[in-house]
DNA sequence: TGCGATTGAATCGTGTGCAACTTATTTTCG
DNA sequence: CGAAAATAAGTTGCACACGATTCAATCGCA
């Protein structure tokens, strides 16, 4: 421990620190991928938007927010872009045209192989052992559930 | 056909869990505290920043920057709207007039006490105990401490 | 049947993140 | 001493996040 400041005679609130940590965290995670990422022309956010579509592909925009926790409004510009990539394409629903479904082109299914090796560089960054990594995630899915109980909650006012 | 949650049959790896854990929950921790910030004319970052701020007033845009993982290119603007707001102001060091020093304006100072009932609802929002929060903090502090190094490493080549 | 309410997606404006660059100041070392 | 390297902060351009709004398609219910 220690690498860091001093900061011993201050009080810091577990709050305080769990957000500055979960801040702090997405950041440097995002800082790892990227580079990897270069090589396939995405973003972190657009990695994980392609994520979600190589797991299940034909998704609607508003399947793809529900996971990602994001809304039209950051999503509609995001797919825009991977369509000019080429990654993507949008096909209109059959029966509810208000829809728009996301499906992967050719070359976003060939991307899938190339982000194959990712994963492994990624775990060996964290300098985790997985059954730490398990852990992590765990307690970190039942933080986001409680917070969005709470916000959804709060909404119902 | 499930609205939610499939999954089941699809191999997930950890990384990628973990990257999407990390970017939910810090999106979803953000969204938490807005509607609590919005009474204090704050956003989530700006936030951070003056909680680095009450913890230590009169800190060099880098000394902030290091806390948050963040460069001038991002502080800079901030700061200045931090200003505009008239929570802090800035000084040009006397040593070395390349550094400026952030310092507390009244009206910064004040907004502590005003902030001082945000941690406990958080906490509350979180769901958990605070061992829980405690334990989940420190996991979180050797993820970033381990991604922070490969980071200075990779960058050593 | 019709019409107001709801829903899915897109658009707009503001505020971050961040790579690449500029400017000004200090340091280093020949 | 003095030019080059290093450093601190700021600027620019692009890509997210997100509140607020718009628009079209569908639903709900009298």
């Amino acid at each position: 421990m220690a690498t860091d400041q001093p900061s011993a005679d201050v009080e810091l609130r577990f709050d305080d620190l769990l957000c500055f940590s979960l801040y702090a965290g997405n950041l440097a995670m995002s800082r790892v991928y990227q580079p990897v990422l270069k090589a396939l022309q995405l973003t972190y956010p657009q990695y994980l938007v392609m994520l979600a579509l190589w797991l299940k592909d034909g998704q609607l925009v508003g399947d793809i927010g529900r996971q990602l926790q994001l809304e039209s409004n950051t999503l509609s510009p995001m797919l825009k872009r991977l369509q000019t990539l080429g990654y993507i394409e949008k096909r209109r629903g059959d029966q509810d045209e208000r829809q728009v479904a996301i499906h992967l082109t050719q070359a976003g299914d060939d991307l899938r192989r190339k982000a194959e090796c990712i994963p492994e560089q990624i775990i060996s960054a964290t300098g985790m052992t997985i059954p730490e990594l398990k852990d992590l995630i765990a307690k970190l899915g039942v933080l986001r559930a409680n917070l969005q109980a709470h916000l959804s909650a709060e909404s119902d006012d």
